[in-house]
DNA sequence: CGGAAAAGTCAAGAAACGGTCAAGGAACGG
DNA sequence: CCGTTCCTTGACCGTTTCTTGACTTTTCCG
């Protein structure tokens, strides 16, 4: 599976360039333009975000906060300014590391491929998270029922990961694809209701019971 | 305020040190060291449980359940057993998370912050807005009287949510329809009207109360 | 009181939605 | 390169919900 990294950057020059080297890199690129569209993307569980310190809306600092409250990934400021206080303060915010530009690609991917390295390792241990005593592991990107694993494809895991940790919440399949897919809703959304045939079939054969409901005209929703 | 913690372990050289090192990091720290003492705090609302597997009493996965019943904190278990088996068992009791003795304190303390997190985030992601009893869940579009749901169709909900969040405002049905259906007030509003009688009646039915006022002439408006 | 405008009620057809199936195409692994 | 798995699409059908028009009741005001 490839990394997901957020560009939050509002010049189309180097959020261009950057995304080019990210993806020749292996990583899947997502670039937001504003504040606004950056907490939109924070949906996507990026696994790592670029933030540009100076966009438009909101104080950049003041969104690494917003973001933090969402999603606990690596966030790595780019940034002219230099100050060491500076520094000192974006850290405070609960950005993870700094890079003034202008800097080198070579120096950015290394940076990005050390911080995703180190946020593995931690996640490796802890990322299991169960409902009903169905069993989701985070890490090994499988399901377990009484210690037996249902198999699920790439995307049919994605979605039950997705509702499992996003539990309370309702999403219709629009919302569901933009946020899973990623694309800027390219495509069609009817995908979605078919992958989520196949995932009940597959839960109820093994287990029994029901997981997702649908709230009609709402969407679909992860039983509590 | 700081987060609570219970540690529900019966070796006190361990309790000990693990409480010294979470007040450290600024937590409130309980211990219980018997099942009965366990249960007994839960009526201090703990945020988080640290539990030995090994207890005197009920057996470890037995008092996750009860735990279970009373509270819905996250649940870190603390054993010496190291078999995938029995971690699988032990989530399937209700537990979170799994740490094996021995373990660092640096990685117990991660760990507990990193539960604390997500289940502060997952918290905060339930807006609940609530007016003389009604609660409108907004992340899981429903609404609950005394605990039970209401069931409303996608435009009802719409319609609730709208007066619910704009409670001293009196409106049209013009405007309800342009601000609800969205811009293009192509169509005829008087579909309003008989929503709000469907909704009129689902309330009154199930709570015997009216929320909903006319002023005549003016519009409608959520009740004070 | 009486008439007009506003609001409420009701039933029925139209539209939207979700579930299912089958099949073509893309991606993957050997 | 080939076979397999997975993803996506289009079509169909039953169900729920939305909308509409006709009709009734309430409210206001001369």
């Amino acid at each position: 599976m490839a990394y997901k990294i957020l560009i939050a950057d509002d010049e189309p020059m180097l959020t261009g360039v950057l995304a080019e080297r990210l993806e020749s890199d292996g990583y899947t690129v997502y670039v937001a333009g504003d504040s606004g569209a950056v907490l939109d993307r924070l949906g996507l569980r990026p696994d790592l975000i670029l933030l540009d310190i100076n966009m438009p809306g909101m104080d950049g600092l003041e969104l690494c906060r917003s973001i933090r409250d969402t999603v606990s990934c690596p966030i790595i400021f780019l940034t002219a300014r230099i100050r060491e206080q500076d520094k000192i303060r974006g850290l405070q915010a609960g950005g993870d590391d700094y890079i003034t530009k202008p800097f080198s690609l070579a120096e950015l991917s290394a940076r990005v491929e050390a911080h995703l390295r180190r946020d593995e390792r931690q996640k490796r241990n802890t990322n299991l998270v169960s409902s009903h005593g169905l069993i989701v592991d985070l890490a090994g990107r499988r399901v377990l029922w009484e210690g037996r694993e249902i198999r699920f494809s790439r995307r049919e895991y994605e979605i039950v990961e997705f509702l499992v940790m996003n539990q309370n919440q309702i999403f219709d399949r629009e919302r569901m694809y933009e946020l899973i897919w990623g694309l800027d809703a390219e495509g069609d959304s009817r995908v979605v209701k078919e992958h989520i045939r196949k995932i009940r079939n597959k839960l109820l054969e093994v287990t029994g019971r029901e997981f997702i409901e649908t709230i009609w005209g709402m969407g679909y929703r992860w039983k509590k």
